[in-house]
RNA sequence: GGUCCCAUCGUCUAGUGGCCUAGGACGUCGGCCUCUCACGCCGAAAACACGGGUUCGACUCCCGUUGGGACCA
């Protein structure tokens, strides 16, 4: 395959959307696997609804992900000027009429097919109009749409789809449609074509939303002379009701941006989303990006759509759970130094961090990522359920406390009597503080889990986390001795 | 309404006529490990929408039905 060109052409009315973001990669990747070039065009033509802070998301969000592009970004509106000016090629080359009829005229029309449950497509009554009647309106200054004129012969526009395979659609059942407006603004399959031509887009990688327009598309094609590019359509990605996804029924959850200030790994999300609608044969599910690059092919993109199984109201997959388990996955097998960016990061956004964690605490800090990473699921979770490691204004979980410290009234004096023990040992590790724990409870005749786990819940606020005693090194010995002696008095009344 | 597209466990999917007693992953449930939780490991429940063909043989091919989605406004 030779000169590969694709692009991502996002209109910016709002954010850019998890299916925005699928769409956009799978187009990466298959501009990186081919060694072409990725472009990104922003289809502002609607100057009512888009925004300079739309289009700024947008930006950040791929840039987050590390989808990279080539060229651009390039502004559809820039190029009104040649839109219109193929529409007048297409007039002038009776590709096109002028049509006159007013909005009023074609809904009484579209309402009478409704009623008489007949086809809606256009009539043509404006292509039929004779040169003098044309003159006169024109000299009127008529307001007038141009209109694609159709094929009126038996044939139909056949493309090769290659994820779809064979697509074919009868001239007959494509009505004249409109590619220009009254107001001079062209329509998105007149723009959408001359743009692609323009950027020498060699495939059209898009959502299969646009599989309806493609024939439409590739009678301007032929009529302009452009050459025809490989049209591609990928599945969409609905709801588990089977709806488009939308922020505004949805709300943050379908956004890039949400992804981010949740804690999420942006190549977590990336290799998610990819998943979502492609695959290999072998169902190979992580991927890096080299991996994925390489593994990327236009033959595992499947056909039907993908339900996004998101399910509002659930605390714990407050997204798809895949996803979250992706996340999870790659915050504990990938390299710690890795994964210490995102995690200082996190921690200076919440004002946990401390530079010395980069100077004379690294080794500390690396150690305590690395020990408390695997029961996490995202970066967000460390200054969450990672703080008692790096603050002591921890709160503490009521139903910790309640099962642990409160369940027997022996724990204060427990617990005073291992911080003293604690607090006198001569060296501070694992092996001695396993030692001094185990010895109290021997010497006090009781299970050493009751011990265990009030001491958890007394140093960090928790009734889970790391094997006990790794935790308490993590955690040093004074303030451990600090917290035991806070908590008993607190809780242990 | 017309046209187009789609249809395998709850979800993401593998499967391209015999290898399928339908495989994997997430989720769910059970077990092991154990100081808790998680990880890890082991195991279980869980799907070819339906009806006709074609064929020696259909998840795989064809037709229809049903269901879903998209586009046209």
């Amino acid at each position: 395959m030779e000169d590969v060109r694709v692009r991502f052409a996002p209109s910016p009315t709002g954010y850019l959307h998890i299916g925005g973001a699928r769409t956009a990669l799978y187009n990466w990747l298959f501009a990186r696997k081919h060694k072409g070039a990725f472009i990104l065009r922003i289809e502002d033509t609607d100057t009512e609804r888009s925004t300079q802070s739309s289009i700024d998301e947008i930006l950040d969000g791929m840039r987050w992900l590390g989808i990279d592009w080539d060229e651009g970004p390039y502004y559809q509106s820039e190029r009104i000027g040649k839109h219109q000016e193929a529409a007048r090629k297409l007039l002038e080359t009776g590709h096109a009429y002028k049509c006159f009829c007013t909005r009023e005229e074609l809904e009484a029309k579209r309402e009478n097919a409704l009623k008489e449950k007949t086809d809606n497509k256009y009539d043509g009554t404006c292509r039929n109009l004779s040169a003098e009647e044309l003159k006169k309106r024109e000299e009127q200054g008529m307001p007038y749409v141009v209109r694609f004129k159709t094929p009126q012969t038996d044939g139909s526009v056949v493309f090769e789809d290659a994820v779809y395979g064979t697509i074919e659609k009868r001239y007959a059942d494509i009505e004249d449609f409109v590619i220009l407006r009254s107001d001079g603004n062209p329509l998105y399959v007149l723009g959408n074509a001359v743009d692609d031509n323009m950027d020498r887009i060699s495939h059209v990688l898009r959502g299969q939303d646009g599989i309806a327009n493609t024939p439409k598309q590739i009678l301007i094609y032929d009529a302009l002379g452009y050459k025809r590019p490989v049209f591609a359509h990928m599945s969409l990605t609905l709801d588990t009701k089977k709806a488009k996804i939308s922020k505004r029924k949805h709300g943050e959850v379908v956004t890039v941006a949400y992804y981010k200030e949740r804690g999420f790994m942006p190549w977590a999300l990336c290799n998610f989303l990819a998943l979502l609608g492609w695959a290999t044969s072998d169902s190979r599910e992580f991927f890096t990006r080299e991996e994925m690059i390489e593994a990327f092919s236009l033959e595992g993109v499947s056909r039907s759509n993908s339900i996004f199984n998101y399910t509002a109201g659930d605390p714990k997959n407050w997204t798809d759970p895949k996803a979250i388990s992706i996340n999870a996955r790659y915050m504990s097998m990938m390299a710690l130094d890795e994964i210490i960016p995102y995690v200082r990061d996190e921690l200076k956004l919440s004002g946990l961090w401390n530079d010395a964690y980069d100077g004379e605490k690294k080794a500390w800090f690396e150690s305590v990522v690395d020990l408390i990473r695997t029961r996490l699921h995202t970066i967000k979770d460390f200054s969450t359920t990672g703080r008692p490691y790096f603050a002591d204004d921890f709160t503490c979980d009521e139903a910790a406390v309640q099962k642990n410290l409160k369940k027997d009234p022996n724990l204060k004096g427990y617990l005073l009597q291992l911080a003293d023990s604690f607090a006198g040992l001569a060296a501070f590790n694992i092996e001695t503080a396993e030692q001094a724990v185990r010895e109290l409870a021997e010497k006090l005749g009781i299970k050493a889990g009751l011990i265990i786990n009030g001491v958890r819940t007394a140093v960090t606020g928790q009734a889970s986390g790391p094997g006990l005693f790794e935790l308490l090194i993590a955690i040093g010995r004074e303030r451990v001795v600090a917290r035991l002696r806070a908590a008993a008095e607190q809780f242990c009344a």
